[in-house]
DNA sequence: GTCTATATCTAGATAGAC
DNA sequence: GTCTATCTAGATATAGAC
């Protein structure tokens, strides 16, 4: 045969990194599928050679994301001595506002899960439980947790709502400061330095 | 004439009442500008005699939306002694979950908001600024208000990407906890001016 | 496995009759 | 002001050559 025997794995996986990226930038539904073929290199028709539809590749880029998510929230293990709390930080930046292909799928595709099929919501129930358990072990306490996770994608939601530079900023800083009251006031923990603009 | 004085204005207005509806339950984008019209019994054509294009209808949909908004929030004023909790209970509600044609447009229409141009994200900045600018007096401080804001936005987000009604309920019942908890530290507080950095 | 070509459908928007 | 008919462009998906 013409193609090594990874080829077909190699394509699908670029095909879904790709897409992953492209679907948190512009939207899934408007986003066609000769785009995201051509994206890595090849014409629309070969798309069918590796999803039966496009609905099915919504279905596993839903999947690898929430994945991903989890990984990013718990793989942390580096010399922050509170790797979660640097990790909320890090989704509450200007960075991750300015480029949501490398960020957090829900405040971009959320609306779009919202009116999908139950498989696809069941993966992402699954994942934000998984998160939400990991996350609840490090904070202490189940409600603090959800409302964590709650307000850090509500205020990428607003940040990204906004036209001026200056009015993003005031909701990350703000948003910033609860998320450290709160975390620290569930963990009765004294006051730690304040946080440091990204 | 064969039309009344008034017809144009009332078609718009049924257009545009419609159209805001709709959008919030299945998506502006992906929703076309026949079906817009079909709802209030007339063909697509006629559209383009209330509105120059559907880019335009989404920018006096969503100034009305903000609009509204303002307007649930500010202008509560029955018998509960504290409007403003009762109206952040009320977005919290598992029936605001079920019906996005009734309720916020951020958690549906966010992610598009975000996209559409300077134009569209000037009005919602503006009117956002509104909504922070009242809860702000409520709650005496201006941190704590983005971030009930954000945190209600984001708890609807995650509560519609979930199947399950029990992992609906827990998130809406945490995050209902939470608000309350912000809610009533930051009014009991001794005044304690936030910090500003940059 | 990927290509060109195509089938089928729907989108936003316009032309002209009434 | 609304209609039918139509234009142009894009969508998802398939057929068959290579």
């Amino acid at each position: 045969m013409r193609y090594s025997s990874t080829h077909k794995e190699e394509i699908r996986n670029k095909l879904l990194a790709n897409s992953r990226a492209i679907a948190k930038r512009g939207g899934f539904e408007s986003t066609g599928v000769d785009a995201l073929m051509k994206a890595i290199g090849l014409t629309g028709a070969a798309f069918y050679n590796h999803f039966p539809s496009k609905q099915a590749l919504f279905q596993s880029l839903i999947e690898a994301e929430i994945d991903h998510s989890a990984e990013m929230l718990a793989g942390v293990q580096n010399a922050s001595d509170d790797p979660v709390l640097q990790s909320l930080h890090r989704y509450l930046s200007a960075y991750h506002v300015d480029h949501p292909e490398q960020g957090c799928m829900l405040p971009t595709l959320g609306p779009e899960i919202a009116r999908a099929t139950p498989e696809v919501r069941k993966a992402v129930e699954s994942g934000l439980k998984r998160i939400h358990h990991y996350l609840s072990d490090q904070v202490g306490e189940s409600d603090a947790a959800w409302a964590l996770i709650a307000q850090c994608v509500g205020a990428l939601i607003l940040a990204r709502s906004m036209e001026s530079d200056e009015a993003r900023r005031d909701i990350l800083h703000a948003c910033r400061r609860t998320v450290d009251d709160l975390y620290q006031i569930r963990k009765n923990r004294p006051k730690a330095p304040p946080s440091v603009d990204s």
